[in-house]
DNA sequence: AAGCAGAGCAACCGCACTTGT
DNA sequence: TACAAGTGCGGTTGCTCTGCT
């Protein structure tokens, strides 16, 4: 982009930090005489020395008409944990399920709270390094090592809906002592009075089901979804495209899916049988790529345990934390209806 | 009363996407 | 098709308020 001379003494004019009442007034003027967008314009058509990004911000943040201010209802929490799971970071689309909340309202919501249960679920403030570095050298020397769960079930987890085949717990880690420490967000186990834990990061529901990637089906097409799951997320999700259209390419791959499925050899020596989950619908199977990839990546970067649940039952107490003081049998964690 | 820490919030920044020419 | 301008989004910063010592 080119810059002149009379944009950068512009710029160096325009008024920045609070809104004062007149701006606010000014602004209100504006959108009600031209309406909302053009927010370039705004100085043109206005006494405004704002810029029209601050412009827009203040409006969809602060002045528009239909803003609800006020503190979360309950409702409004849980219905923003659930679409948090479900969406992730996507404010602004959070935002379209939550009326008269602003995508910036939900954030900072969000980022206090989930501040505040880091402070009260993490006695300590930071993260256990020296237990995840001692579970690297144990699982890397070649002495006995206890391995952690395979990255494998540590991403079936991220599927309990098509409930993926699990691998059993390690040796010598009991089924009680594999703990489930705030239901989905992580897996921690105990050895040796050592504790390791694994990141359970949800995945995007929009790519659970997956297409074929080839006319002979021999590939779920999982692969490509976690490199489009990657992609996406490399883009920020600025893609314009907007949920229905989402959900339509949702619906795609679940046809193509299931087209996929018709067609397979049902022998097909692949983890996952042609079985069906809660709602009917095929299991997805998983690539051998991926398989490979996965038992050959073990994954320790620690994360924290606030990540609330995603589809399970949650104890959910005043503070709006979940109750995870109890042992989990190891077989309900992946026979989980409704995520 | 002063200092400090943490929470909450408003606003900015940088990047990416969309649209117009 | 390429480029510039406009727009939207998510991450981050910094200010203000409040409670505690």
């Amino acid at each position: 982009m080119i810059s002149n001379n009379n944009e950068e003494k512009e710029t160096c004019e325009l008024r920045k930090g609070t809104w004062t009442p007149s701006e606010d007034a000014m602004l209100i003027e504006y959108v009600n005489k031209c309406g909302e967008g053009n927010w370039s314009s705004v100085r043109k058509n206005s006494q405004l020395m704002r810029c029209g990004k601050s412009c827009r911000l203040r409006w969809s943040n602060h002045l528009r008409p239909d803003l609800k201010k006020g503190a979360f209802s309950q409702e409004e929490e849980k219905l923003l944990v659930d679409l948090h799971a479900k969406f992730g970071n996507k404010w602004a689309l959070i935002a379209t399920k939550l009326p008269g909340r602003s995508d910036n309202d939900i954030k900072n919501f969000w980022n206090s709270k989930m501040k505040k249960q880091l402070k009260v679920r993490s006695p300590n403030k930071h993260p256990p390094k020296m237990v995840i570095q001692e579970a690297e050298r144990e699982h890397f020397s070649s002495s006995s090592p206890p391995p952690p769960p395979s990255f494998h079930s540590v991403l079936a987890s991220c599927y309990p809906k098509n409930n993926l085949t699990v691998e059993p717990p390690p040796p010598n880690i009991s089924a009680h002592n594999l703990k489930q420490p705030n239901q989905n967000s992580s897996f921690s186990y105990t050895n040796n009075n050592a504790n390791f834990m694994l990141p359970l990061t949800p995945m995007s529901p929009y790519y659970r089901a997956s297409p074929p990637s080839s006319p002979h089906c021999q590939n779920s097409g999982l692969l490509n979804d976690v490199v489009m799951e990657g992609n996406s997320l490399r883009g920020k999700g600025k893609s314009k495209m907007d949920e229905n259209e989402t959900i339509a390419m949702a619906v795609e791959k679940e046809k193509d899916y299931e087209a996929c499925e018709t067609r397979k050899n049902p022998t097909s020596p692949q983890l996952i049988p042609t079985e069906k989950n809660n709602h009917g619908a095929p299991m997805p199977q998983l690539d051998d790529e991926l398989i490979r990839l996965l038992k050959n990546y073990p994954l320790y970067s620690p994360v924290e345990k606030w990540y609330p649940a995603v589809g399970f039952e949650t104890q959910v107490h005043d503070e709006g934390f979940t109750d995870d003081d109890q042992d989990w049998d190891i077989g309900n964690i992946w026979n989980i209806d409704g995520w």
